[in-house]
RNA sequence: GGUCCCGUAGUUCAAUGGAUAGAAUAGAAGUUUCCUAAACUUUUGAUGCAGGUUCGAUUCCUGCCGGGACUACCA
């Protein structure tokens, strides 16, 4: 069954076309629910097309009300006209329609496979430290808006790089190495990722002993770090890396294989969950020989001392160095060579990074490398940049110990849901499974919501002195409205409608009957924008408005056997609308709570 | 220096160039003989500054003020 906005927008514009010969695009054609402070459910705003047509708003809303009530006598009951504004009433009967179908036949938006494939990449972990509450806003984005594109007929592969390699790497491996005297997260009892993050916190608090002392001597801070003999141990074992020496390798092996335990668990906790793992160590040697196809295709240059790069000057960005005078690749060119595999493996017609927008300038340029050396890939790249997660007093900092830690911030969230949930004795009779359960969905519901309701393009601001609310515009809310119709429709009996003798229908039975109706093409909005923060408003909104339906109106109670079938079906289907809006954020949604 | 992003109630967030700028929270005042009060109802309170384009600007343009990111032969 076709949108209701949708199918306004045509009806509009059949009528412009047949009765003043005016062309126009659906896209062109705005329509917007009605303010609550007027009557009507959906608004035509008529001031562009009142100038196109030399009219005056009045005389042509007034034309244009009538030819819609005549060509659509099923869908309108009614309209205004006031300034440039076409108010049109909403007929019960479409809306009951709506609401027979989608208890018969529910598909909640859900749209049938298109054969596109996407990939998205998200998560991408840095195997030297436990992740933080950054990582969470990326883990929950990707996984979001990998099931957005689910939702909309999109064959999904879901991708993680894991940095596993580099100079970071070494620094905790040298570390734990001089320090840790044999010790392991077994013997410490310490989740594997954050015991090497502590290592790597040592090497930090150790270097910087080292570069103190340099600086008495006279050296800046820069040639300090750089002569530290800890730095150039570190370097050195990545040296030894790289020559693949036995022993450096094996401790490489078992440190990583500490962390991915660590991150395993945590992956689980949050339900991030990956098709396929990259890991640098395997694709940083990529893209070498692609610096020779540009060559030869003289899209790279090679300067004097034998580094090869690109003049992307044209493009408004800078001239970006693609191998080393040494002959070494660099990040970029990796990625270069990444995009290429991944492309041979999946053969996607999207290629998602959801990476924080620090590396805008990186995906520019990735983007536009590909494009020159013409990879079939190169279209498909698209950097989903989100805005980072801060603290009021600005950047989180290792540093500064100021990161939330992820594991951390999930317990308390844990802590939290139990408490308020004790405290209202509502679910005493659950055994202690199905309790920490609840306390799970429920805690990671508050954490989600709150991470994901926010536009993904900006910047946000986590307090860590104010705990995240359980009440207003927060995941339990809108677990709680599910859990409350659950439980209505544990108590009454569905039945068949008694005849169409439900109308007329009451104001808030018809806004969450309308409420509803729009899910499927926000599910479509989302998903081309890419952002789940509609998702999240969406769901508020409607639990909102059932929320008053609910106090106001009595389902168990209803004044005829018609109206109770009528607000069953309301229930129910508010209830799948929310789980499933729910499941696109990753966030369950409880039976009782 | 160059490129880009952001400034909205006390606070955290909304608002494809459209009606009197919405929510949440905090503050004030109410609602439990009735389907779960993690709810509902009422109420106080905001577009950094100055211009411009427009019938109409939080949105587009210019300048200023304030904040941030990027601009490595790091990743």
């Amino acid at each position: 069954m076709k949108e209701i906005v949708q199918r306004i927008k045509e009806s509009v514009q059949v009528i412009l076309n047949q009765k003043y010969r005016y062309k126009t695009e659906v896209s062109d054609i705005l329509v917007n629910e009605t303010k609550p402070e007027f009557s009507g459910n959906y608004t035509v705003v008529l001031f562009s097309i009142v100038k196109k047509l030399k009219s005056d708003p009045d005389t042509l809303g007034r034309a244009l009300g009538e030819s819609l009530l005549e060509t659509q006598p099923d869908l309108f009951s009614g309209f205004n006209v006031i300034k440039g504004f076409l108010n049109l009433e909403i007929r019960d009967g479409i809306l009951l329609i709506f609401l027979e179908d989608q208890h018969k036949n529910p598909t909640y938006g859900i749209k049938q496979a298109n054969g596109r494939r996407v990939m998205v990449e998200y998560s991408s972990p840095n195997t030297n430290k436990p992740l933080h509450l950054g990582h969470l806003r990326n883990n929950f984005l990707g996984w979001s808006v990998a099931a957005l594109y689910k939702a909309n007929g999109y064959d999904i592969i879901k991708t993680c790089i894991a940095n596993d390699r580099g100079i970071h790497i070494c620094k905790s491996m040298l570390a734990w190495k001089r320090h840790a005297h044999g010790a392991t997260p077994e013997s410490t009892g310490i989740k594997g990722d954050h015991f090497v993050g502590d290592y790597y916190v040592l090497f930090g608090t150790e270097l910087k002993k080292e570069v103190e002392d340099l600086m008495t001597t006279g050296l800046t801070k820069d040639q300090a770090e750089k002569e530290a003999p800890l730095m150039k141990a570190a370097q050195q074992m990545l040296v030894e890396w790289e020559a693949g020496d036995p022993e450096t390798i094996a401790l490489w092996k078992r440190m990583n294989s500490w962390v991915y335990a660590g991150f395993d668990i945590t992956y689980r906790r949050i339900g991030s969950d990956f098709d396929r793992v990259y890991y640098e160590s395997e694709t940083y040697l990529l893209g070498k020989d692609l610096v020779e196809e540009g060559l030869l295709k003289q899209v790279f240059y090679q300067k004097e001392d034998g580094s090869v790069w690109i003049d992307l000057r044209n493009d408004g960005l800078d001239e970006k160095i693609v191998r080393r005078s040494d002959g070494t690749a660099v990040y970029i060119t990796q990625d270069i060579g990444l995009a290429v595999r991944k492309f041979e493996e999946y053969h996607m017609d999207q290629s998602i990074y959801v990476v924080a927008d620090e590396q805008n300038y990186h995906f520019r340029v990735l983007k536009l490398i590909c494009q020159k050396l013409q990879l079939p890939s190169a279209e498909g790249i698209f950097h989903l940049s989100y805005g980072l997660v801060e603290l009021p007093s600005g950047r989180m900092k290792t540093r500064e110990g100021t990161v939330v830690d992820a594991d951390d911030i999930l317990d308390e969230m844990n802590n939290m849901a139990a408490r308020h949930t004790s405290e209202l004795g509502k679910v005493d009779d659950f055994n202690p499974e199905e309790r920490s359960e609840l306390y799970d969905t429920i805690g990671l519901g508050a954490l989600k919501f709150f991470l994901l309701r926010v536009d993904p393009k900006k910047r946000m601001i986590f307090n860590p002195d104010e705990s995240i609310d359980f009440h207003g515009f927060t995941g339990p809310f809108v677990q709680y409205t599910h859990a409350r119709i659950k439980s209505i429709l544990r108590k009454e009996r569905m039945g068949e409608p008694a005849g169409g003798v439900a109308f007329p229908l009451l104001q808030l039975e018809k806004e969450v009957i309308i409420s509803l109706e729009k899910y499927a093409a926000l599910l479509e909005t989302a998903c081309q924008e890419m952002n789940p923060s509609l998702v999240a408003n969406f769901a508020f909104s409607l639990a909102k408005i059932f929320n008053s339906f609910y106090v106001e109106h009595s389902v168990g109670r209803a004044e005829t056997e018609e109206k109770k079938q009528l607000r069953l079906r309301i229930c129910l289907l508010t209830a799948n609308v929310l789980k499933s809006a729910m499941g696109i954020l990753g966030i369950r949604v409880p039976e009782r709570m």
